[in-house]
DNA sequence: TTGTAAGCGTTATCAG
DNA sequence: CTGATAACGCTTACAA
């Protein structure tokens, strides 16, 4: 009523005080969960003087005095990627409980847009960083390292730098991928990736197939390219694929969902059969299982992967957790097993 | 070499200026933006020590002491709903090209998690909220609005809250649907959405669907459940659909994505063919023509929403933006007719 | 063109 | 238990 502050304005811990006619320290006192150092009476006059004007601390303040801005930052390469999102919602939900919060910012897969989010996630003083984008460290996140910010990389390595690692178990998940196809009878494999130069895990997934695929007496080949660049040399190479001669039956494992998105597109274009030419895929999807015959996947538990990346990330932030060795925490993946894997043409025909 | 400074903490200002042997004001200035009042000499030597000390202004301090956070927050329903994710995506692009970052909320559908995401946005003092949540306006959300804090819509809108509102033309879109649908000659119709209580887009679209079903002569109905917790329902649902008799072809239509999807996975279990019953949802999903026969759908321009939405926001934000009455803007969707729409039974038959 | 000094809203360090 | 007072890192009049 008699107040003639400016309605678009926050009200401040001074008028707080004002209000209920005691100190900016003891009103600090209150919103700084130090109540019990308080009177009964003082308690409910900051309480209803609160109230009354709305008030909430600025945690721009708080983080310049204290240096604490209880933010943590995300970096995510492709945000219209479902793993990401998947992950990134795990990450989010882990931050919230432990009262920190979370920026996310997507790089589209541009070191561009990367360097300018770090520096400005460097601006905002955040007090630790997931990451998901990166292939070679910028300059930015260097010094973000140095300044001694928690680094947790997500299904990635970045080898110079000092951080933690959360994510698949590559060279298992691809074993287990072989297994299944050569258990099913697909002895003539494509394996297909995105650019491995933007993600170490990709390079390591790709590495182990072929090394794998030799060692088992397999034939066939691996292939990396860039889904929007070379959507045509995707397209030719299925086709080239399918066309080469082989005793043995065919199928394709794709490295990722945006992969499996792709070459399931191509397939079907091409009018093939799945099953009779076996596809698998890296990652799970809404509409995997809708695809008919349904597409066999191996499922990365996002959720354990955003809860482990958070959770070490916070360990750090604690007294002496800067101190402990980087950690490396692989997953397992899930087998979906479904009708895309279920029918190569039989030998004895 | 000779600086003492601990490795783990950013340079301030301060430290740059004596480096320099300049003063703060300085400084200051050079990274405001008015380097052009600074002489040559000035210039090199703030940059270098800048450069030497890998000086950052700290955005904390900065938005304290000017008031401007140049942060805008967005609150999404459901982050694992790839519609959200594809406009956020829209939002953060053009908050980033107005030099603004973005704070992105996931609140789960939760009220709570929605109140304490708001207060969250409130501490940080944010400039600006972009909201694709909050079925009721919140407490929270009214104190934020009555600071003046401005506020776009997506796709909802909130009677009592001055706010701008960008999202679809709802009953256009149910009108187009329909066209479509009796154009190829789907008479029976079930109209499936998520709770309408959660979104007044939904409340819209339900309504304008009875009336046009009914004022065009079409037999069925709408119904609206929640997909967590009615999942037998919605199945139940489906099948009485399905086993009603009537003289005419059936077709079901989803209110959004989510629907789609879950719609789709019943009528695969069941063993449904789609086409000779008809399936159309309104949102374009990546897997939608990949469900053989493709699912006919109607999708919203996201990134012109994105775009719109943030547009808005930062009109509101220049000198006299507040002023201007609310704006209303309503895009049309894109048919995208493929085989789920394409052979009901023939009468003749 | 450059510098000085007074805050911005909090919290932390002292006294009482 | 409570309250002054000095920072935190930066911007912005106001001077020079």
């Amino acid at each position: 009523m008699s107040s003639a502050r400016a309605a678009s304005r926050r009200a401040t811990i001074l008028e707080v005080a004002h209000q209920a006619g005691v100190s900016k320290t003891s009103v600090s006192r209150y919103f700084s969960g130090e109540r019990d150092r308080l009177s009964e009476t003082m308690q409910t006059r900051i309480a209803s003087a609160a109230k009354r004007l709305n008030y909430r601390p600025n945690q721009m303040a708080r983080g310049l005095k204290g240096g604490h801005s209880r933010l943590i930052g995300m970096l995510i390469a492709d945000i219209l990627n479902p793993f990401s999102v998947a992950v990134m919602h795990g990450v989010e939900q882990a931050c919230r409980a432990k009262g920190f919060s979370l920026v996310v910012c997507n790089t589209d897969n541009d070191p561009a847009q990367e360097r300018d989010h770090l520096a400005l996630l460097a601006a905002y003083r955040i007090e630790g960083l997931v990451i998901n984008a990166a292939g070679q460290p910028s300059r930015e996140l260097k010094q973000l390292a140095e300044q001694g910010t928690p680094l947790v990389l997500l299904d990635r390595s970045l080898g110079e730098l000092e951080a933690d690692e959360v994510g698949l178990d590559n060279a298992r998940t691809i074993d287990m991928a072989l297994d299944h196809l050569s258990s099913k009878g697909y002895g003539d494999l494509l394996y297909l990736s995105e650019p491995t130069s933007q993600a170490s895990s990709r390079q390591i997934r790709l590495e182990r197939f072929e090394q794998q695929r030799e060692l088992r007496g397999l034939t066939g080949r691996a292939l990396s390219l860039s889904l929007d660049k070379e959507a045509s040399s995707l397209e030719q190479a299925i086709s080239d694929f399918l066309a080469s001669p082989s005793q043995r039956p065919k199928a394709l494992l794709c490295g990722n969902g945006n992969v499996t998105l792709a070459v399931t597109r191509a397939l079907q274009a091409k009018g093939v059969v799945l099953g009779a030419i076996g596809l698998m895929g890296i990652d799970e999807l809404d509409w995997c299982q809708l695809v008919t015959p349904g597409i066999t996947t191996l499922a990365q538990p996002t959720k354990d992967i955003g809860r482990a990346a958070t959770e070490a990330l916070l360990q750090r932030l604690e007294p002496n957790g800067k101190a402990a060795p980087p950690r490396r925490i692989h997953y397992q993946p899930k087998l979906l097993a479904r009708g895309s894997t279920q029918d190569p043409p039989t030998s004895t025909a």
